[in-house]
DNA sequence: CGGCTTTGACCTGCGC
DNA sequence: GCGCAGGTCAAAGCCG
């Protein structure tokens, strides 16, 4: 610049001026870049700002839910426990559970002294059971666990280690005991002693049937096939396999094709987990568990008059489940189908039949029933989109779709999301007071949030830990959230009960529902109780 | 070589 | 007690 002015000739004095002026237009420019930058940027800002004030907004109002649904879980356990309090020997779950939630644990499972509860009252009067029953099918259905934040987190794992998860599980869930007596004998001590705290009747089996091209349906668990036998009555061998994620599973899984029906696949399953599950196969797991602890806390009351009976109508009144419309019927009517007969058939057999599509509804088709009235839970469009897919047919992948599936995917592939992003603050509101009337109000359907619940925490969890954990993930891990921010974890799962907003490219979308494979239709729950089912069954058969 | 499947033998419960 | 059927075991073979 210098050098410049000092230049003499008048043509610079020209060139000067433009240069001048050439600095000048870049300096002009470089400012107004600059002021553009800076607009910019003032712009992203204030965005983010909205941004932020809305992701505020929505966190306020996801903890305004929480708490609504946390102060409601309270008041029933606090229900629960003046309930309890006439027993008392009451677990002390529930203590845990009413303690400052710090860590928000949810469990499939009745609690081990759950089941020794039954086992003290069994001789005790029928609404004592009822009572007891509902607190079980809370505890199973939807075991929100809040454990105090003064827990040091050793005393955490010590009370929550998958190993004690184990000796929860072991009487969780169904409330079976896998090992049928003769097989205990086989098995060690420590199950012996677990064994012997069960009433066998405490024992269920639940057979999915679905179509499958496969010879086994992948339901996300590791199987170990140990035998196989031609039964009779079924040309079809039925193949026998061990649960191998953990090497002393006792969960065992019978697989057999359908007599009448090749492409239908019948898995029966017996027994629980004693092990944190890998996430592919919580949905399954929590599913059979679900239906066979409905299954079980029905056949502990079996003394409810009329159910029987009830169950050969075919139609009973529908009761509006706080806005769920929950239909009572039977659709065990077109059930003639192969339930595995099996020497243990004095076990209670729940069955999932994912093959009918005998509803053009979007299904919440759950827990339905020969015992007793079916019950299918019948969203409207907007409710199912609160409806959690437990998991789909066929490969038993989780799925996750909001309202009826344009399009099925071939077998093998996840349901492809198609989100509907309802994220209004007042549906979310609606969602939680329909979801805290239906699970208050009726203990098969906290069976059925509570196994989809863990599908669906569980495949969050997914999300995170995918490709380094698969197949190692502790599900109880997933269940629970770091000590000291609940809310925040709460939060970070806005709407873990909505899920609405689809945060990944994976498919976990905020609408929930039930999924099939083969058809959009619900799967029915055909509910044997053991010998008389089966030998219906062998009649229908043999006619 | 380890894990899984196959398959015949064996065990157990149940009905007659 | 015997036979049958379901369920399990375990050795052998297969496969990646």
């Amino acid at each position: 610049m210098e050098a410049r002015m000092n230049r003499p000739s008048s043509g610079c004095a020209v060139e000067e001026e433009n240069c001048v002026e050439s600095i000048g237009h870049k300096e002009r420019c470089s400012r107004e870049a600059s002021l553009d930058e800076l607009e910019s940027a003032k712009t992203e800002m204030g965005e983010v700002r909205e941004e932020n004030a809305r992701l505020k907004k929505m966190l306020e109002q996801v903890e305004k839910d929480y708490r609504s649904l946390q102060k409601r879980f309270i008041d029933i356990l606090q229900q629960e426990g003046n309930k309890n309090s006439i027993n008392p020997s009451t677990n002390h779950d529930d203590q845990d559970i009413e303690e400052v939630p710090e860590l928000v644990s949810l469990r499939l499972g009745r609690s081990p002294s759950e089941g020794k509860k039954d086992d003290n009252t069994s001789s005790s009067s029928k609404t004592r059971e009822d009572e007891q029953s509902k607190g079980s099918d809370l505890k199973l259905g939807l075991e929100y666990n809040f454990e105090g934040s003064s827990l040091e987190p050793a005393e955490l794992t010590s009370e929550r280690s998958p190993e004690n998860s184990f000796e929860e599980s072991k009487e969780a869930v169904t409330g079976e005991t896998w090992p049928p007596s003769k097989v205990l004998k086989r098995m060690r001590s420590g199950e012996d002693e677990l064994s012997s705290q069960q009433p066998s009747v405490k024992r269920a089996r639940v057979s999915v049937r679905a179509r499958c091209d496969t010879p086994t349906m992948n339901d996300g668990c590791q199987w170990r096939k140990y035998g196989q036998k031609i039964s009779k009555g079924n040309p079809c061998p039925r193949a026998y396999y061990r649960c191998t994620v953990a090497p002393t599973c006792p969960v065992r899984k019978q697989v057999q094709r359908c007599v009448e029906d090749m492409s239908i696949l019948i898995s029966t399953y017996e027994g629980n987990h004693n092990h944190p599950l890998p996430i592919s196969a919580t949905a399954m797991a929590s599913t059979t568990s679900a239906a066979a602890s409905m299954l079980l806390s029905g056949s502990s009351s079996t003394s409810q008059p009329g159910l029987g009976s009830s169950a050969a109508t075919a139609t009973t009144p529908s009761p509006n489940l706080h806005g769920l419309n929950v239909n009572l019927y039977d659709n065990s009517r077109p059930r003639p189908f192969y339930l595995p007969s099996s020497p243990s058939s004095s076990l209670p057999t729940i069955t999932l039949d994912l093959t009918t599509s005998n509803s053009p509804f979007t299904h919440f088709n759950m827990f339905s029933s020969s015992f007793p009235p079916t019950k299918t839970f019948h969203a409207t469009a907007s409710e199912s989109q609160m409806l959690p897919t437990v998991w789909g047919t066929g490969n038993g992948y989780i799925s996750y779709g909001s309202g009826s599936p344009p399009s099925r995917p071939s077998q093998g592939q996840f349901y492809q999301p198609y989100v509907k992003l309802n994220n209004q603050a007042s549906s979310q509101q609606y969602l939680t007071e329909t979801l805290t009337k239906a699970i208050t109000s009726d203990p098969s359907f906290r069976t059925v949030i509570a196994a989809a619940i863990s599908s669906i925490v569980g495949g969050e969890s997914e999300i995170e830990t995918q490709g380094k954990q698969h197949g190692g993930e502790r599900f109880d891990q997933n269940l629970k959230w770091p000590a000291g921010e609940p809310n925040k974890a709460i939060s970070s799962n806005p709407s873990y009960l909505t899920r609405t907003s689809s945060s990944s490219s994976n498919s976990q979308i905020g609408s929930l529902m039930l999924l099939q494979q083969q058809t959009p239709s619900p799967f029915s729950v055909l509910k044997s109780n053991g010998t008389t089912t089966t030998a219906d069954q062998k009649k229908e058969q043999s006619s």
